[in-house]
DNA sequence: GTTAGCACTCTCGGTGGGAGAGTGCTAATT
DNA sequence: AATTAGCACTCTCCCACCGAGAGTGCTAAC
């Protein structure tokens, strides 16, 4: 990233004016409009000076002679370096949110999807949620629920609360019985113990039906990580394509593409951030060829550092980068506190 | 619906051969490229005389007096009900499709993204699926685990195999050995018993721990219902944004829009049809003023009578119906075999 | 019933011109 | 040295116009 330039105080003002204007309006901003509209005792030509100056620098283009200016992906990066104010959601709307989060405590999925979808609400963006991904993970409880004689649910609680299933075939009929025992003898041996354990039980285990869902059981954690990263929960394209830069389909059909790609959005998403850190990639900043022109928000959220979700937004450069901070900070916060509740803090 | 005409087979042929290179090429279709491309013996006036009938007829209309043939919503219909080739995928396809499914069988948010997805793929619209929903709900197993003194997830496994977790806060401490007790006692006094046994089992238990519990399974079944038809599927809007006539967003937007609303769109979804037919509604065919332009092309899927889902796609009246029709009947009748699976049949 | 021929209509792409918006520069002012 | 008025200049946008091309509709002949 190339170096910020320092400003004088006029300066920063003419930037900061600049921005805002772009950011509501979606069309350049001429020199007269800012005097106008920001009551700047100065006239139209000293600010066309200024307005000069930061082009020379950098931090705004035109996109012809005569049309007025229109911040740079570093103007962008300087206003949230420098100028944007430090906002946090409104405390009404904190309230309503958190509210909203504490009835769908639920179900994972559930909030999962309550979360991507507030946050795109919130911002006027496209929001983005991948779950919390333990990257050990334990066991906490297993039950082998009978379908009918040959067909078993499995159901795994692993610690962190997540839940899931699997459907087992077996070769043999097992009686509803034999299973109950096998589910608490699981849950005993395996109570906070990882895929190893149980291949171990597996290997040790004689009676064949056992052995089938036991290994079952082994196979469903393996999947764990992979299947993780294919889960990604988004919402809000609607609202990128309600700006007024995208009514053509172009560069959104390759935003869109690459979201209902889930497996490639899985891999790019894992950035190296502390939890609660907001990172904002603005247009060229980042390396995704399909999010040309398109800027990121994005936190991390989890409990401890084995239980890591992503959580943030993709909007065009031109957005209200303050809000969306905001929101994600938030957002992410709610999360975390969810998931440590889940995990039993 | 109007009545449909009655066509001489020369005629029949003709709509065919438009329909045919409209669906192909998006642009309207000039008499003299019928005749080079689908080799008629006859010349380029006697085949606008047959056009001209066709018009008259209601199943074609041209944009501007000196353009080619664009097919209406009757012709459409006409087409789908005496011209379309009855076809199903072919077997190389099913055999790929059904293997996905064998392999995704384990978790059933897991199969219902696939279905979306492979439909998506298959047909290049977009796809919509709803989670099989249980009109009476029953319970088959029942687990409370504890994820600390104070807070328990409780786990329900209904008949159909549907697992759904709640996070439980309770006033008082309980320990691990009450909640299995309380685990086995609501299993097996509740197997096969929908919500008013359970409200029956709340009251009649004394301790309090358990008596939230249970009400908290009470309320979960509530919800159940309300919380499924929120509960839809959706994907390929990519495929919508990449058809030549929507590279403006403004109709896709109003489909987008409808498609992330779950709830407006699960109040429209339920059809009555039977299993395994497939209901198609062209254009204005249907009533939802967003989809104004598009096709709904939608299947039912399930079990028995009591669990039921619906599948299909949405894309632009100018869709290839042979193959939509036959991908939502196949995929539907995928996802009703794993219905039955999962209800022990 | 079919067809050749032709007039007619409409779109599309390109061109030119005028209005308007906004800049950049210069020279005067404070 | 900063500010400003003034003005020339540039570029977009809109509109009107034109010609080419595509495709139809109709008529009259086969």
């Amino acid at each position: 990233m190339k170096t910020l330039p320092e400003l004088a105080p006029r300066q920063r003002e003419l930037l900061r004016a600049v921005i805002r204007e772009y950011i509501a309006t979606a069309e350049p901003v001429a020199s007269a409009a800012l005097v106008r509209r920001y009551g700047l005792d100065v006239s139209s030509a000293t600010v066309r000076n200024g307005l000069a100056a930061l082009e020379e620098l950098g931090l705004l283009t035109h996109p012809h002679t005569s049309a007025g200016r229109v911040p740079t992906d570093l103007g962008y990066r300087y206003f949230i370096e420098n100028l944007m104010p430090r906002t946090s959601l409104l405390p009404a709307e904190q309230v309503t949110v958190s509210h909203q989060f504490q009835q769908a405590m639920s179900n994972t999925a559930e909030w999962l999807r309550l979360a991507t979808s507030t946050l795109a609400r919130l911002t006027a963006e496209a929001a983005i949620v991948t779950p919390p991904a333990n990257t050990r993970a334990t066991l906490k409880h297993v039950e082998a629920v009978p379908i009918n004689e040959r067909r078993v649910l499995l159901v795994a609680v692993l610690e962190g609360g997540s839940v899931h299933e699997q459907l087992v075939e077996l070769r043999d009929p097992v009686s509803t019985e034999q299973l109950r025992r096998l589910s608490a003898r699981l849950t005993a041996e395996l109570g906070s113990k990882g895929l190893v354990a149980v291949r171990e039980v597996m290997t040790q285990t004689a009676n064949a039906a056992d052995q089938q869902v036991t290994g079952a059981l082994a196979k469903l954690l393996e999947q764990n990580e992979a299947a993780r990263t294919l889960d990604v929960y988004y919402d809000g394209i609607q609202n990128i394509l309600a700006q007024p830069e995208f009514t053509e389909t172009g560069s959104v059909r390759a935003m869109v593409r690459l979201l209902e790609d889930r497996t490639r959005l899985a891999e790019i998403l894992p950035l190296d951030l502390g939890t609660g850190e907001v990172h904002v990639a603005i247009g060229s900043e980042h390396s995704l060829e399909p999010l040309r022109g398109f800027s990121l928000v994005f936190g991390r959220y989890g409990g401890g550092d084995d239980s890591i979700g992503y959580v943030g937004i993709v909007g065009p450069t031109r957005m209200d980068y303050a809000r969306s901070i905001g929101a994600v900070r938030y957002v992410g916060s709610l999360m975390s506190d969810l998931v440590r509740v889940m995990e039993g803090d």
